[in-house]
DNA sequence: TGAAATGTTGGGGCG
DNA sequence: ACGCCCCAACATTTC
């Protein structure tokens, strides 16, 4: 009996509930399918580079045990039906996908599939609970955050991996080869990615298990500091499934056996249910890929400023801590959360361009560029989605910089124009007085930008332009 | 998972 | 010893 297992976003052969129950039924068939023709919302530019790497990964493992991952160019449709009729197969798994155009896709192919007679299951292979699973007591999906996790973790959750299965594969099947795929970006750009990550399943599970035996403890003292690696780095890990949410709660509770009442752990755990908490907002509430939650934000008054996104994006806003982050994530692919939300609330309330422009160049630029967290968060920042940030809460650059990089470690790496500015003014250097800057090296408009607009000035209008939406639900 | 404005309190300098 | 002022430190409210 053979089975096609269908690879998505669940790059790895651990705890796989597709593959694990093809393999339980005979010979696997295990399937990439390149679709060149798929939407916008799949991946980004930086994920390519990252999907071309970690299925290199993927594929190595199953040679380990004799076998080898098909890949195929073209029409998921078409090559779906025509590895079905080359193998025979009777059989199709998948481990589910929960953004709107995946399941779109899906289920048109699973209605067509079970048409020819075809045997076809999916399976939960990326969430800690299907969104369908939690309710509030009105019986409707949650919009608020902390009920959400209540309900969640209170759950049976620690359920442990499934085992990698031995996975026996047919012959004589072809492959496309992954080069072909052209997935790597033509530009340099992606260049230094490679310095920070190794993509892979392999590395997914050493880099997991490193941190759930130490750094986790001190996730919750550490997670705000920018220039101190506290946070995980899992975030693409998850995102290509290479680990499962739930081998992370696992792998946490191992050393924290009681992992909600420890202070790191539970910050920790807190995050994948907010990655939960989007998946869960994005299966009930689709239209917010590109619609805000509230309807009221429909309104809104956004800003059409190509030049100021274009600073923002290029990290040349004059505000050294946006700029350390915009140039991290351009550099390397990934920038830390603390500093996701400054930049995020940057553009949003100081220069009032669309949390949608964010989205998108997020999405494009981040390796861990995945519809639905990263709507969730670009929706927060907005004030537009669940459990969003207040309209009136707006960032300060300036003092979150100085709270959050104190000693300027983390603008300085990324910055490197203004590193011998003093500590006093490094987050502020439009406000150095006398020869302070002069005496670094700086001059403001030629070595570092001018910041665009002043912070007072920008928080005043923002507060006037959410007038609009104020009130309304 | 804010920041700024406004209000309150209490210590210390000073006449 | 007293009133007055300044201002940090903290709390509350407002956006």
């Amino acid at each position: 009996m053979t089975t096609v297992v269908w690879f998505r976003n669940d790059l790895r052969l651990v705890d796989n509930p597709a593959l694990h129950a093809a393999a339980a039924k005979g010979d696997v068939v295990p399937l990439f399918i390149w679709d060149p023709g798929l939407g916008p919302h799949h991946y980004g530019a930086a994920a390519r580079w990252w999907l071309h790497y970690s299925l290199e990964t993927l594929d190595a493992r199953l040679r380990d045990q004799g076998a080898t991952l098909i890949i195929r160019q073209g029409e998921t449709r078409e090559v779906l039906q025509s590895v079905i009729q080359e193998t025979k197969a009777k059989h199709i798994h998948w481990n589910r996908r929960y953004d709107p155009s995946g399941i779109e896709l899906d289920t048109a192919l699973k209605t067509e599939l079970q048409k020819q007679g075809l045997d076809v299951q999916s399976f939960n292979g990326n969430l800690v609970m299907e969104p369908w699973e939690l309710k509030t007591k009105t019986g409707g999906p949650y919009k608020v955050f902390s009920p959400f996790w209540k309900n969640l973790i209170s759950h049976p959750l620690m359920v442990a991996p499934l085992e990698e299965p031995d996975c026996s594969v047919p012959s004589g099947l072809s492959s496309d080869r992954l080069e072909e795929l052209n997935l790597r970006p033509v530009l340099d750009w992606a260049d230094g990615f490679s310095e920070d990550w190794e993509p892979g399943c392999v590395a997914a599970a050493a880099t997991l298990s490193a941190y759930a035996a130490g750094p986790v403890a001190h996730y919750h003292d550490q997670r705000n500091l920018p220039a101190v690696e506290g946070t995980s780095r899992l975030s693409p890990r998850l995102r290509f499934g290479e680990l499962s949410p739930r081998q992370v709660w696992h792998a946490v509770n191992q050393h924290h056996p009681n992992a909600l009442d420890d202070e790191g752990a539970e910050a920790f755990l807190r995050e994948i249910g907010w990655r939960e908490f989007a998946y869960h907002l994005i299966y009930h509430f689709p239209a917010t890929v590109n619609a805000p939650l509230r309807p009221n934000f429909e309104r809104f008054p956004w800003r059409d400023a190509p030049d100021e996104l274009k600073r923002w994006q290029q990290g040349m806003t004059g505000f050294p801590i946006v700029d350390a982050g915009m140039r991290q994530l351009w550099h390397t692919g990934w920038m830390h959360n603390r500093v996701r939300m400054i930049v995020a609330s940057f553009l949003v309330k100081n220069l009032l361009i669309s949390w949608q422009e964010g989205a998108e160049w997020f999405f494009d630029t981040l390796l861990d560029g995945d519809i639905a967290s990263n709507t969730l968060g670009w929706q927060w920042a907005g004030g537009c989605g669940a459990d969003a940030a207040p309209y009136f809460r707006i960032f300060n650059p300036m003092s979150q910089g100085e709270k959050f990089d104190p000693d300027g470690t983390y603008v300085r790496r990324w910055v490197p124009e203004l590193s011998s500015v003093p500590n006093k003014v490094l987050h502020r250097p439009f406000e150095a007085k006398g020869m302070e800057l002069q005496l670094s090296g700086v001059t403001l408009g030629q070595t570092y930008p001018q910041p665009i607009g002043e912070h007072k000035k920008a928080r005043e209008r923002a507060l006037k332009a959410f007038d609009v939406v104020k009130g309304a639900a």
